[in-house]
DNA sequence: GGAAGGAATAAACATACTATTCGTTGGGGT
DNA sequence: ACCCCAACGAATAGTATGTTTATTCCTTCC
């Protein structure tokens, strides 16, 4: 149906509607129904039903359908919900809320980066830095920004951490993407990427810290919350 | 099968052997191998798969089966990889990895919520630090805890702090069962309760991170990690 | 030796059956 | 006459099995 698969087709769907609101909360739906309406088959439905009920956008129950849930019990965190989110109205709130999950864990990641990396990591770390001053291209830079933002969090040695890694990613495809051209890269912006660099190199977690703290502060366009 | 339906027997039986590395990455599975082990049918395991790939534990390929995937593609966020990872010999780790995160997110969310927080909820908030301070017993210490932290995460504002709260949770409750008991409670975690809701109350977010920060802290047990 | 085609295999997709739950209705008791 | 409770029935998620299609590997032919 879709090209893509049905499966895709479905989710997509499904969760796009419900977390633009198009279907409301306590809205009751039914397998049968999403069925009839998309022209796949039930057992695609009902795989498609278990994801949205794992991310918290649906409740299943016997006899009473698929109800939706309330977008407090969505799992915000989840990449489909993001991504679901940043296509809908809803979509200025949620880039001042990735925003604000980078300022919050970026900078104390960037310290344990500076505590934990590898040698072979910390070089890596450089080797992005100066791609990031030499890069040529606005696909380039980007690339090269997302490699380092990713490598930093993986040196924390946190799997949380890390995995943030997609929210990080989604912020600057969204800054280099909108209205915010990123290219050419404000100096400052690249020179602070070689000091976070040089910190996690020379192991200085409080100084990664702060220079991640400027960087994010930088690329958010609006007063921090206070410490 | 497992009493609380096949499927969640299935779901739960794959993805906790995948995250305990009995079963390790690159291994390669088919779904009719699944179901001549488990015993439960095709549709059953195909929606457990469909969970499971979401949550990044396993990629699907025609004619090559279900590919057991690396612990950093997982979904280190998602409230079942948490859970999976307490119960595995990745247990110590992941407890040292919440106690990171909340001590990143928790200060900031204070803030936000001190800046944004409705007058029921600050009322709410107090109501609850007295609760913990009038905790007659283990379980209603926990639940007020728990309570609390929540509602300081939902002020935010930002639904992906207010995700986070599953995170506080498992860690308030693995604090309680572990070997750390909790009841009676510490004077100063109880006073600082109070404090934070006061600070809430009177709109100071850097006062309400500072006190939140050192709430934390204190029930890390740990170095924290530099500024 | 390389490219193209075919066969085998496993996921993707479709359909049929079952068990459970909730609303409704009818009867009996207050 | 009204209310409560229990039994029955319909509706829907849960479970099982059959069918199709895409992919990959291997073989063969150029």
């Amino acid at each position: 149906m879709t090209g893509r698969g049905a499966f895709d087709g479905v989710l997509d769907g499904l969760g796009a509607a419900i977390v633009s609101g198009r279907v409301p909360a306590g809205h009751v739906e039914s397998v049968e129904a999403i069925v009839a309406r998309t022209g796949v088959s039930r057992s695609i439905v009902r795989e498609a039903v278990r994801v949205l009920v794992a991310a918290g956008l649906l409740s299943a129950g016997r006899r009473v359908g698929l109800r939706v849930l309330p977008d407090t019990s969505w799992d915000a965190l989840n990449a489909d919900v993001i991504r679901w989110r940043l296509d809908a109205p809803s979509r200025a709130a949620q880039l001042t809320e990735l925003i604000e999950v980078r300022l919050a864990f970026e900078p104390p990641a960037a310290a344990a980066a500076a505590l934990r990396r590898t040698d072979a990591e910390a070089a890596r770390l450089s080797e992005l830095a100066d791609a990031i001053a030499a890069a040529a291209s606005p696909d380039a830079f980007f690339a090269a920004d997302v490699g380092f933002h990713s490598l930093l969090l993986a040196c924390s040695r946190n799997a949380m951490f890390a995995r943030l890694q997609t929210v990080v990613a989604e912020a600057l495809r969204e800054r280099s993407l909108g209205g915010h051209p990123r290219y050419p890269a404000d100096p400052r912006d690249v020179e602070l990427h070689g000091l976070i660099a040089a910190a996690v190199g020379a192991e200085r977690p409080q100084e990664a810290s702060a220079r991640t703290r400027e960087l994010v502060e930088r690329n958010s366009n609006r007063p921090a919350l206070p410490r």
